[in-house]
DNA sequence: AATGAATGAGGTTTCATTCAT
DNA sequence: AATGAATGAAACCTCATTCAT
């Protein structure tokens, strides 16, 4: 049809469904942060003015719904990475940008975080694709600043998605003396290895 | 009618009535950690093979039973921080060897740990007791390990909780990569501020 | 045993039995007042300051609680009916004044009637010695003041309480303009017969 | 869209869901007749041929719907009242016979109306709005038959009622000898005031 | 394609009654 | 005889999902 092959599903979606699915979306963001996952697919509806069965043409199951939601936020990280990776600076600085910036997008829906985390398992098994590719991403970020030696030899690509989600878990709790943005920076001073003894 | 006053309401139970009590703790820790909060009040009972009423007479609502198994959580927390206190040794590492206590008491059921994260707010807010305990035990703590020179400086005591929240994240989440005994040790290092230039 | 051979169960109860049963009777009225038939049992013993079991040792179930409210209630009529045959006096007049004293009977807990008129029908049935022997005191008032000429003559014993149930019904009812003591005048004039044509 | 805007929600459902709503009014009637305001909601589903849920649609709460079948009856209270004031002729006898067709009303069901009356008191409070229409109706009618000099003219138009409900307290009560066909007569005689004394 | 009414399994909680202490 | 803890069959209501319109 086209010269760039369109194997994007959601591409080949009518302008209409196309525009409808993105309402899901934003009604479903919307409606989980107010309430928690627990809310209803109706609330969801009524929030994006459809019909229930209009979610249902575009997700299957409440579950594929949270799961695309999921998937969102680690193609925002992805970008975030993205991003990182062409401006100038020195290397250690522009990836603790770039995690500050990633923490202020769970922030920003602190309850939308706190509601998918509490989603089941499956609807991160399910984000695997988007999460391969921020391990990738990161791992060039990461190795550029290994190299430039500012930044702790000992950490691993994985380390940095184990220590964000724990700056995260830290948002979705509200208990006295909790803050993330100190949690970060204790994170970010420890990666850099602030006088670290090898 | 003895020289010790029993004001503890579990302590003036019958003796029948605090053993069911008992019981159906240790079932709901099961139930929980296989099936998630989510689990029925019916399959508690059934675990701990007792009709469903005697659960209602124990707590009045399910979200009750919960708070409990939360406020238990804290107060083992806090026995492992009174004992710290009784032992001998140097302050940071008494410190250290305590959350690493604490985070197995976490691992030991990480699902139990991932269920009650799960559970409303207010299971958290309603524990508020036991965790002011556990603060102030866990600000003597600190205070030893400072004064030794042994600690970061800049760490006050709610870092502690916040940071262990995080570990426990870690648990909870079955991602390819993730360590929450790496996690542990990461925070561990931090705190005592291996080389931290004031 | 005795010289006056015991045949009501009642009275051979020890002493703190026929004890605990007025207070059983009497917590019954109060709570059922307060919340309607619906009230626990739990309640009712709550409130007698006694357990549960020693009320189903006394009433082997709630309807038979119940069942001895709605007795108690036409022993009273029967003794109401039972002092105005020795009351000298215009045999009409008589028995206005004794329905006034019936009708003031019900009002003083429209509530617990109200509550009993919820109840089973079956709690009636098994009072039915009680209502007998009400309506032969009965039968004595109205055939001497249809005798004297005073009441209407087409009015049959039974209507006596036929009537006295609409009465007792307004006062269950709480809508405006109703007024359960208007109401009874005006039976009370209709039975009179103010003027009415054979 | 037409010329009579339709505000009446009831109208404005889906066909389908209209005649539902009409089943499970009807379905309720049946069952609650049965077995008064006890009877389950599962029970009037099933009568239905509907499921639980749908009678949750329709009406929110158990006592929604109950508070339906009360309002329907005041409702069909006004529709007789409305005709009467239709009919040619005498007009206390117009009023007697519209007094007739209301109890037979009540009669043909008077175990819903047993239903009804033990039903909880805010049903009764949520149908001011069918009660008011019908005060006004009835003070119509009888105006007219005070006007004609064919009735007591110290009777208010709260007084029908009063009486009425009195009325049908006999039908609900199976006691030997109450007859409510001589009760009402004997209730409209009074209305008469068959040689009433001023 | 969109709608929202219908479904009904399943969840929490209540409460009359039994029974071990 | 008294107690009150335990029981478990319901009762009411929710909500993900289907399907007729």
């Amino acid at each position: 049809m086209s010269t760039t092959e369109n194997t994007d599903p959601v591409r080949q979606l009518r302008s209409d469904a196309r525009r409808n699915r993105q309402r899901i979306l934003d009604a479903a963001v919307e409606v989980f942060s107010e309430q928690g996952v627990e809310a209803q697919i109706d609330d969801v509806a009524r929030r994006a003015d459809l019909g229930v069965g209009t979610i249902y043409r575009h997700f299957p199951t409440k579950e594929a719904l949270v799961t695309e939601l999921v998937r969102r936020k680690f193609r925002q990280f992805a970008a975030n990475a993205r991003e990182a990776l062409t401006v100038e600076g020195e290397p250690f600085e522009v990836l603790a940008d770039m995690l500050r910036a990633d923490a202020e997008l769970c922030a920003r829906d602190a309850s939308l975080q706190h509601a998918l985390t509490g989603a089941g398992e499956s609807a991160w098994t399910h984000a695997q694709a988007e999460i391969d590719e921020l391990s990738g991403l990161l791992g060039e970020l990461v190795g550029r600043a290994q190299q430039a030696g500012a930044m702790r030899g000992d950490i691993g690509v994985d380390d940095i998605p184990m220590l964000m989600c724990g700056v995260s878990a830290t948002m979705t709790h509200t208990a006295p003396g909790f803050d993330w943005h100190r949690h970060l920076e204790l994170v970010i001073a420890m990666l850099r290895g602030d006088g670290h003894r090898a």
